[in-house]
DNA sequence: TCGGGACTTGACCGATCGGTCCAGTCCGCC
DNA sequence: GGCGGACTGGACCGATCGGTCAAGTCCCGA
């Protein structure tokens, strides 16, 4: 139970690597003996970690999961206008269509490939999916409140369209060619939002920036 | 090369029946043990027939594109109102969530399992939603000179838009518990087109009635 | 009537799958 | 210094994978 005497690997470093391979490849296509050729770990050192390849890849996941997650929330309650922290969730959604080199999303991956076969599975795709959807609305609320948004919009509603266009999208990225469908899906997105962003505060991380303003931040 | 003299299945019921297995279960995760069961065929003439698995699975996801696509442009290209139609194709979709019992949609299930692995699986998907694509965009622009829409409408960004929710809502539909947020996001989707639907003659079912001005149509 | 070829059947193949066993190594602790 | 336990590496396991072989059956055309 304890870290033990000689251990040679990094866990947390071993997972990241697991959760990349499965990402990029689902789970059936990812074989135990490419795992313990690419994590820097030994086979049984392997199985005593985490029990057996559907172990090993639950653990991925949930990590996927949680870093999603903190991420997204990250983007969703920073400082400043809701609704251009809404515009930031959708260009990084757009960033890793563009740069993502034809990953997607795993938690789309993952409900495509087994979401009707494993429940623990499910639970955990869902369970990420709820907690984005929740940040989604409560942004658009507060959006809402700060009148940024139509006094009619439905932030429940448009925050189940978000998490629908962003799991669509992540499947788009995964096409070669798909690229421009998906960034024309997230423009359009963004372009049913009353009023485009009406902020860009220097304060922010320079990487926000859209061509349609001045760029040369630094 | 002729038919053959004492041929004992039916090459389309085949297909059928090995595109729902591929559709449920995905590539990897139907082996040929389980086809040669299911599909009513010996295993040597599944070979002969279809060359190999993926020649099985390469024939099974063109018959579920090609229906696919028929029976969205059936829909988009009915006679009557474009915006009808519209409303009909979202219809359409909504019942594969509620009624298709966790299969999604087999192009992104498809795109998400094997999209970058394999060129000529990618061809297929990108090319069935590409002509889907082009026939909403058709519709959206007939709507538009009909004067159904906003005449602001971008007709190609919104058809990107609807087919990504279309995707995303087909990954929904793997996760059990998600119908509530694929029929929301496809409610928030038609909801953002400038008129609830025009129409409701009866003839059609009467499910889709918002509170609106009843409209009967031409 | 009698080949010949399309088709079926089921045994069979090597490769790979996920998973286990075990002998050996190294460390902290007494 | 010696003991015990955590960890490692690699041989090894049965099961299953996709795919093939070969013998047998049946019909069509000559």
């Amino acid at each position: 139970m304890t870290p033990g005497p000689t251990r040679q690997f990094d866990r947390d470093q071993v997972l990241e690597k697991a959760m990349q391979l499965f990402w990029a490849q689902g789970f059936r296509g990812t074989g135990m003996a490419l795992l313990v050729e690419h994590l820097g770990i030994g086979r049984q050192s392997l199985y005593n970690e985490f029990g057996d390849k559907r172990g090993l890849f639950l653990a991925a996941l949930r990590l996927h999961a949680d870093q999603r997650s903190a991420r997204e929330v990250a983007l969703l309650e920073a400082p400043g206008s809701p609704l251009a922290n809404l515009h930031g969730l959708c260009r990084s959604w757009l960033r890793l269509v563009e740069e993502g080199g034809r990953a997607g999303c795993m938690l789309s991956n993952t409900a495509a490939e087994l979401g009707d076969a494993d429940p623990e599975v499910e639970e955990i795709v869902q369970g990420a999916l709820l907690r984005g959807e929740a940040a989604i609305r409560g942004t658009l609320q507060r959006a809402l409140d700060a009148g940024e948004l139509a006094s009619d919009a439905d932030p429940g509603e448009l925050a189940r369209l978000f998490v629908s266009v962003g799991q669509g999208v992540s499947v788009l990225a995964r096409l070669s060619g798909s690229g421009e469908v998906a960034s024309s899906a997230l423009r359009s997105l963004l372009g049913l939002l009353p009023s485009p962003p009406p902020v860009h505060d220097p304060s922010t991380s320079p990487e926000v920036r859209r061509a349609s303003s001045a760029e040369s931040s630094s």
